[in-house]
DNA sequence: ATGGTGGAAGGTCCA
């Protein structure tokens, strides 16, 4: 059975229901997770997205910030939402597929502009929440499962267009690296994009709003993730990013990132 | 150091 997965901040779904209708039709992912859906749950578009063949949703939003869901061709179960760092916003869901897989889905907090844990309360709350989750899957490590999502940091030197010039930028910075790859350590947790690409070779999944030709220019971040942990590691079929979404009309300021597993 | 753009708002706040 092959499970095709799509993770996207489409920076609010209301806005991004023609680009979500154009990844079903031209890419036809099984499940497709998404963050920043800026929406309370009463006001998703469930009926919209469950026309595109996705019937199955868990969603967790709140009004104007933040919010997630997963949205699937397929059965989903025992689904739950968990908050993190003493702050309820709509960052974390999971759920069981079948056979025996938990998918997580994750909206990391960006963190503000500073990266100074004692004048940025952003930046502390970010640093946190990575702290709190590198806890909470240590204890989960013989879980078989998938983690997608914002995660807002760009591990590798060549996530990002400039190591050099964005070590001192929020997403970027050695201790938030330090962070992430502590989760990833700890949870026992494999890079599934980096599985089938080099960390030689650039790559991003995000490219600011405000370049004047994002393309040209090119100032992209990998902020967008999939691991996996090691049992599917022969499951993997492929993992992309799907750099052209930025060029459509409308577009989020992230695009998709995909995964084929074959289970 | 600042501004550049986009989204939810209908103030600004956030990314």
């Amino acid at each position: 059975m092959r499970i095709r997965i799509a993770t996207w901040n489409v920076n609010s779904v209301r806005r991004r229901l023609a680009g979500l209708k154009r990844l079903a039709k031209e890419v036809s992912p099984d499940i497709i997770c998404l963050q920043e859906t800026k929406v309370e749950d009463a006001k998703f578009p469930a009926s919209e997205i469950s026309e595109l063949g996705y019937q199955n949703q868990v969603i967790y939003g709140q009004k104007s910030y933040h919010g997630v869901a997963i949205c699937s061709r397929y059965n989903l179960s025992d689904s739950k939402r968990r908050d993190w760092s003493g702050k309820i916003e709509g960052r974390h869901v999971y759920c069981r597929l079948e056979p025996n897989i938990e998918l997580h889905n994750f909206y990391i907090p960006a963190g503000g502009n500073i990266p100074d844990q004692d004048v940025n309360e952003k930046f502390l709350h970010k640093l946190n929440f990575l702290e709190e989750m590198s806890v909470w899957f240590a204890g989960r490590r013989n879980a078989r499962a998938i983690l997608v999502g914002d995660l807002n940091v760009a591990p590798s030197a060549n996530d990002v267009w400039s190591h050099r010039r964005l070590l001192d930028v929020v997403s970027h910075t050695p201790i938030e690296v330090a962070a992430l790859k502590n989760i990833m350590a700890k949870g026992n947790w494999v890079d599934a994009v980096r599985h089938f690409t080099p960390e030689t070779k650039k790559l991003f999944s995000w490219w600011s709003y405000r370049a004047h030709d994002w393309s040209s220019s090119n100032r992209g971040r990998r902020l967008d993730h999939i691991w996996v942990t090691p049992s599917l590691i022969p499951a993997l079929d492929a993992a992309w990013i799907l750099r052209d979404t930025r060029g459509w009309l409308d577009p989020s300021d992230h695009v998709p990132v995909l995964l084929d597993l074959d289970v």
